[in-house]
DNA sequence: ATAATTGATTGGCCTGACCAATTTCACCGA
DNA sequence: TCGGTGAAATTGGTCAGGCCAATCAATTAT
């Protein structure tokens, strides 16, 4: 057995099913959560872990804690237009709206300033892309260190940072997301792109690289997210 | 004593310490920190402490983690052309570098989509703002809270985190900064005519007015750094 | 000489406990 | 009836310690 993933962590458990008690509708809009101590009985987890999931669950813009009253789930604020999306979907369509504006201005910064050791790099990670293309769960991680491989062309830790923060969203559901994207082989042609436009220094092509890339994944998942909202 | 400001937190005083201790060369680049049960000891705080300072140093990219091996501090990689500029400067800069792009994106987003009630807030925040110029602190919250209900209004929670980011960078070093901010004129000024942008939904203006905002500050800065690292 | 094993050191993760700050609310007294 | 007071419930912050996995160096076996 050459490759032992690293089990879930315990946080991360209890964010999954503190979202899903939220969209069964369990967890009321707007009402308190049960308060720490009941939850840690009921999911049989620490403190520590418990305030840990929370902590992602208001990154994530889906509960908000108020002290010496409880915590609250949030209504989300974002629509797309089209009503059909179930809530679920709502935060991760939020987050390709984001990555529309953010990518491109990424990408462009990193053609403008990668070094021969970044794109390096970078390639490496598009060569072990295309070996993993089947496996949800490693389609995603190559997709984050290729991201993350060209935040860090752009020699600013606050993108790096973004990308980072960016995933951490992205792998709280990946399999949601990646499960919708069937389109393998424009997912690589796409960062191909993006990496000879880094290559080159060419900053304008680079930034709509990215543009056409995170448009196509977001009209995927708009329409996913509808087709199941309707049925 | 009407107002008990919340007590430091303990590892942001770590951070501090760990930040300067580097600035002053007691640690080199490259090299490994201390293993965490010495600077336990050392700081007299808990692990979980220690643990949590250092998540935030690695956020600003100063050290790096390598499990079994030990942390490490990182040679800063943003360069900013001229070499005057002190070290401790150059992640600030660094992060303003990065705020040149995201400001911008940030405002005509929120031209676009602030609501009513959006407005309001922010124009609340901006009377407040007016009234505590010349306190340091007072004034980098009240620039927090502003830059913060604008995130708001893009009704984005990506962009939310995006500024809390920023302005948790911000607030680590926030006298080094404010204290080289000096035209307060300038300052209202600009926010005001960001202030207006977002009523008018003018998103071309808004993201100009930004840009201004911004660069001013990072001109400023740049020039109070190459002036300190001279003399 | 080289390969495999072992032990020590380190960071990663989790636990359960303590106290502080805040809010709510029932109770009691004027 | 009104108002204050204090107890209870809640989240926030800190702590000490335990177990695990990764790494590395020394030792041992081949």
């Amino acid at each position: 057995m050459p490759t032992s993933i690293r089990p879930e962590r315990k946080y991360q458990a209890v964010v999954d099913a503190i979202r899903s008690a939220i969209s069964r509708g369990e967890f009321a809009y707007g009402d308190a959560l049960p308060p720490e101590r009941t939850l840690i009985e009921r999911f049989g987890v620490s403190r520590s872990s418990l305030r840990e999931a929370f902590s992602v669950l208001e990154l994530l813009g889906l509960i908000e804690s108020h002290p010496g009253r409880g915590r609250f789930v949030r209504s989300p604020h974002a629509f797309t237009g089209s009503e059909a999306v179930p809530l679920e979907g709502a935060s991760v369509l939020e987050l390709m709206e984001a990555r529309r504006i953010l990518d491109p201005a990424i990408a462009s910064e990193a053609a403008r300033r990668a070094s021969p050791s970044d794109m390096t790099k970078i390639r490496r990670v598009l060569s072990a892309t295309r070996a993993c293309l089947d496996d949800i769960t490693a389609r995603a991680e190559s997709d984050f260190e290729f991201h993350l491989a060209m935040a860090e062309a752009t020699r600013n830790f606050i993108f790096v940072n973004i990308v980072r923060m960016e995933f951490n969203l992205i792998m709280a559901t990946h399999k949601q997301i990646y499960g919708n994207l069937e389109d393998k082989g424009a997912f690589v042609a796409e960062h191909e792109e993006l990496y000879e436009a880094i290559t080159m220094h060419d900053a304008e092509r680079a930034s709509s690289a990215a543009s056409l890339h995170i448009d196509r994944i977001y009209r995927t998942l708009i329409g996913a997210y509808a087709m199941s909202g309707q049925q």
